[in-house]
DNA sequence: CGCAAAGTACGACGGCTGTCAAAGTTCGAC
DNA sequence: GTCGAACTTTGACAGCCGTCGTACTTTGCG
């Protein structure tokens, strides 16, 4: 069965954390990065999943892939292929039963009272 | 007038934000810390006051200091002297105001499924 | 097969931040 | 005015995190 990591080459996709383990203290971690922020807000505004490449940031690829690596570590988004894009989803009702209001708080408002939006 | 800084000694009371200057990104920088975060738990469950001799810390003083200093900088707690202690209040409605169920969101979970709660 | 596209993995590097100890300041009590 | 309590300030230091470039892998296409 190979459960520990499925060598063939139809997962390439990394195991998730279940939502029982995701600490609040990891998720902080995850959204006090602007970039961070700035990809759930996309994706908390889209409503659908995005590739990697869709939404796009302040900063070179390798950097992004990092990013996105740590919001995946955090239980914060999910994440899976499509050809050789990388599909990035959400984990919305989840975060919200584990965490209830946080996500709201945090994307519902982009930057403050400086920033009107982009 | 000496507008910048009241050299008068009743007033080791040090500039606090307002609110409407304060940003998300530095409520979280702030909150990220599990020491502030601590401290800001403590102060939403007690209702009152509490000077910072009273909130016992795993770090030394000079560090307790420091995130103080951090939290009240980030807008977070308000400070003020009674003698040879500082009391902090923990601005609540004000941060209730400018970003709507994030306090509550990180407090009420001391750290996720984890914890009990002390 | 050969090539381009989309990400990933790997070091390396710089800056920021939490940490402490030691010295200083202010206040209250005696 | 002296002493102690409660913090603050300063300076130093270690560790972590975001950043990048480069090389590599996988997939899809013709």
């Amino acid at each position: 069965m190979a459960a520990t990591r499925q060598k063939n080459k139809d997962a390439r996709i990394p195991a998730h954390p279940d939502v029982r383990t995701i600490s609040l203290q990891q998720v902080l971690e995850a959204l006090v990065d602007p970039v961070r922020r700035h990809i759930v807000s996309a994706l908390y505004a889209s409503h659908e999943d995005l590739a990697c490449g869709t939404i796009d940031l302040p900063v070179s690829k390798s950097t992004a892939t990092h990013h996105f690596h740590v919001l995946r570590e955090a239980g914060l988004i999910r994440q899976y292929y499509v050809g050789t894009s990388r599909m990035n989803a959400l984990r919305r009702d989840e975060i919200d039963e584990a965490f209830p209001g946080l996500l709201r708080a945090l994307v519902a408002r982009p930057e403050g009272p400086s920033a009107g939006g982009a």
